[in-house]
RNA sequence: GGAGAGGUGGCAGAGUGGUCGAAUGCGUCGCACUCGAAAUGCGAAGUACGGGCAACCGUACCGGGGGUUCGAAUCCCUCCCUCUCCGCCA
């Protein structure tokens, strides 16, 4: 969310950037002139509201000095001009409420803007490669790779027909060693965040209310993209939701930062939009398993610690001996609570392409306003925003994928990468049974 | 699910209709004392919004929302949360 004064003294920038997010130019102009009005309404009202008070407190007093005195016919006379005054007074109290309510549902709206580093581009066309890490792996000539399921399925340890019965499209069923191997990933970042990278360990719960989703800003904006869960709850659609608004509404000592958290969560998406998209496999789940890294940091510190956080998450494909590459989001396909975004994107030799496997973003103070999460500060000015970072380190069913697709063997055998042994009991090599 | 007790500043904890943005203690910051520190003494300090070039003024905020009243931290309704007992449950 953004600050309506700042917008007042920066229209100009907050044009550009609008546009740069892709907005047509005379949308941008009719959105800011109607916050312009919606904020100047807001103002006149609320000074009208606040006079009004006054008048009311200032009598309200006299009437309770007058009766200290035994001035009672005083005293109904005042409470007779106060009561004139109610009616007006409660009106405007009204007024107001709907006024701030007008202006910050619009201020909701509005995505945050790219830093000024962001590559301009409309889709993922004009994404930026920024590294890339390792090297393809190299199978025999006359072998063509296999894409995940077809592996998985061979193998008969991924069940794409019985997952349908009971659920429908979108979910898979993992078995004996697929379902350990989805296991021992998740453990093995985890424990790879905790013991080396510094992040505590947090088990949230998967199940939030609205506000949460406000704070993190998957509401009001993309609600058709969410499971709900009965009358209140909302199934997050990742560990951001939980790990960020740990701090919903705290005033945080300075020493306190950087608060860096890590969680292994199911995640839950309705993929409202991705109809026909990915539909094959389980790269597209309305169910998956993520490990996800959350920083909450000073002003200053957002920036480095993004740097940090994407080294956190591939320093898990390096790990795991995956090829990849990170790419910047160019300012149209960047998520809209992002200031900016690396993709790190996994070679996947099935598809003979990089897919996403984690995403990293810097939030500056778009979600710290919405969850009104401030930083102490030292010396008598007033408390900041802190700065919000998430990303993740990395999605757990994706690099199953690319351990099927990278480890696979000629004979529909896959190669465990070393870093997972110890997780899967000693096993090295997972085949058909 | 049933019964009861609570939610007040960074923390603890008074306050049951008017001068209460709120006693007191702890913690924090400044000053004095001290070679220095501790102890002690004195003093300062909430957040947001509106107006103003500014000093400053005003409004709101005692879990959230609504109500009663001339006036609400205080009374009523409702929701959320915490605790205790009972029931149920992984």
């Amino acid at each position: 969310m953004h600050d309506i004064r700042w917008i007042r003294d920066n229209a100009e920038a907050m044009k550009a950037g609008l546009k740069r997010r892709g907005w047509d130019g005379l949308k941008v102009e009719e959105t800011v002139a109607e916050l312009f009005r919606l904020d100047d309404e807001r103002r006149e009202i609320i000074a009208r509201t606040q006079r009004a008070q006054e008048e009311r407190n200032r009598l309200s007093k006299e009437i309770g000095q007058a009766m200290g005195k035994k001035d009672m016919a005083l005293a109904e006379q005042l409470k007779a001009r106060v009561a004139e005054l109610k009616a007006e007074s409660e009106g405007a109290g009204a007024a107001e409420t709907a006024a701030v309510k007008a202006l910050d549902d619009a201020l909701l709206q509005l995505p945050n803007l790219p830093l000024a580093e962001v590559p301009d581009g409309a889709d993922e066309h004009d994404n930026v490669e920024t590294r890339v890490v390792g090297a393809k792996p190299v199978f025999a000539a006359d072998f063509k790779p296999k894409e995940h399921f077809e592996i998985g399925e061979a193998l008969g340890l991924m069940d794409f027909e019985s997952a349908a019965k009971m659920s429908g499209a979108r979910f898979v069923i993992l078995k004996g060693a697929l379902a350990r191997l989805e296991r021992a990933l998740g453990q093995f970042m985890l424990d790879l965040h905790t013991d080396v990278n510094g992040y505590r360990e947090i088990n949230p719960p998967v199940l939030v209310r609205d506000d949460a989703m406000y704070g993190t800003a998957q509401l009001p904006k993309f609600r058709d993209d969410q499971f709900r869960a009965g009358d209140d709850f909302w199934l997050i659609p990742t560990a951001e939701v939980p790990l960020t608004n740990l701090v919903r509404e705290e005033i945080l000592d300075e020493k306190a930062l950087p608060i860096r958290v890590t969680a292994l969560t199911p995640c839950f998406r309705a993929e409202a939009g991705a109809a026909g998209r990915d539909t094959r496999g389980m790269i597209r789940q309305h169910q998956f398993t993520k490990v996800e890294l959350v920083s909450i940091t000073t002003p200053e510190k957002s920036m480095e610690e993004h740097e940090r956080m994407t080294a956190c998450a591939e320093e898990v494909l390096k790990r795991l001996g995956l090829h990849y590459r990170v790419v910047t989001l160019c300012t149209g396909d960047m998520g809209f609570a992002s200031q900016k975004t690396y993709d790190i994107e996994v070679w996947l030799p099935g598809q003979d392409r990089f897919r996403e496997i984690s995403s990293c973003s810097v939030c500056g103070e778009f979600q710290a306003r919405r969850m009104n999460t401030r930083v102490r500060s030292s010396e008598g000015k007033s408390n900041r925003f802190v700065h919000t970072l998430n990303g993740s380190g990395v999605a757990v069913g994706r690099a199953l994928i690319a351990v099927l697709e990278n480890y696979q063997n000629a004979d529909g055998s896959v190669r465990i990468p070393d870093a997972l042994r110890p997780y899967m009991g000693g096993l090295e090599v997972i085949a058909a049974a």
